[in-house]
DNA sequence: GGGGTCATGTAATGAGTTACATGATTTT
DNA sequence: AAAATCATGTAACTCATTACATGACCCC
């Protein structure tokens, strides 16, 4: 169970649950997502389990919140959770779909779903990259950087590498299939 | 819902639950998962709705068994799935796991997870490269081959790329983690 | 007769999403 | 006065896993 142990995680520093969710909406989208909902009742079974303490505290704006934060026992069972990889199978939905994609027995819709692909990829990368700019203000970046902020670092360089790998492979793809393909029609939406 | 239009995917050619669930753990696998207990009901929920159609078979061993196949708006409702790429959030547990991994403030360990993540990842991508060794038997491989070869073909595509990608993420960490602590007993299971 | 594989399912539980409900405070 | 943001939650549902239950047929 992931999220549980990214809570952990997170509430290293304490937080409320709101707080949580914007941390989740940053910058664990880039490898994990979470709902609200989902994350008040985590938080309650985790302070349940004595792996958080909360209280409420007052909020700058907007109605008293309720602060988390890991204790000892929470911390420890984050530590237990780091020292074996978690690699489940992945599920990935648009790999099926290019899977069975020949049963369109259409090039242009087959086209158009490779190019989408291909601009998803793209805008990805360029918010990772965008990050990146960021990051290398900081004269430590990369290699120079404290511990705290070097493995975060680490989860930016693969998220890099496996994009630029997907971006690479929908151009190929985009590639071959005209090459398959001649008399394309092109729709660019520049019209035929 | 990617497994329901898996399953129809896949059922373009009539099979029973069984040899669905046999196909999964040969070829999909690599990027989706199904347990055979969810195979029964969604096939049976796929036949409610008239998207499958299914006739008891006797087998050649063991039990009689029901064999399903897709129906015309079976096949219709697939080619709609495949008209836009789903490309829902990610959920990579270990990427979780790497971020957090400075809390653990133990070389050894952390080395040794790195060297896990490369080890699992080497190994897949070793398994992609069998089993496109064993396609470059056919000679129209890769860009000759029919589309119903082609598009999987795209897909074991991708898998390399990334696998090869995740496989020079994994050295560069270890090269760096390396470099930020030169005094590592290196554990490498020949004792220090 | 025992183990493997073929074959189909049910029940309980867990993980996650979506929809709904409420309300304070701040900005426009 | 309305919209955005801050803040917490419940209820219903869906998707998926794990454990259990059953039984035929084949080979050793």
């Amino acid at each position: 169970m992931a999220l549980e142990h990214i809570l952990l995680g997170i509430l290293r520093k304490p937080a409320s649950g709101y707080e949580v969710k914007a941390h989740f909406d940053r910058v664990f989208r880039h490898f994990w997502a979470a709902e609200l909902s989902q994350i008040y009742r985590t938080l309650r079974r985790l302070e349940d389990e004595g792996l958080l303490a909360s209280r409420a505290e007052a909020s700058a704006k907007g109605p008293s919140k309720r602060v988390y934060q890991a204790t000892a026992r929470g911390r420890q069972r984050l530590r237990h959770w780091l020292t074996v990889p978690e690699v489940g199978d992945e599920r990935l939905t648009y790999v099926s779909q290019v899977y069975f994609l020949a049963e369109l027995r259409d090039a242009a819709t087959t086209r158009r779903f490779m190019r989408a692909l291909h601009d998803h990829f793209a805008a990805r990368l360029a918010e990772l990259e965008a990050i990146e700019q960021g990051w290398r203000q900081d004269p430590r970046y990369p290699d120079a950087l404290p511990d705290e902020d070097f493995h975060p670092q680490l989860t930016l360089a693969l998220g890099l590498r496996k994009l630029a790998a997907s971006v690479a492979w929908a151009d190929e793809t985009l590639a071959r299939l005209a090459a398959r393909d001649p008399d394309q029609e092109a729709d660019r939406g520049d019209a035929a």
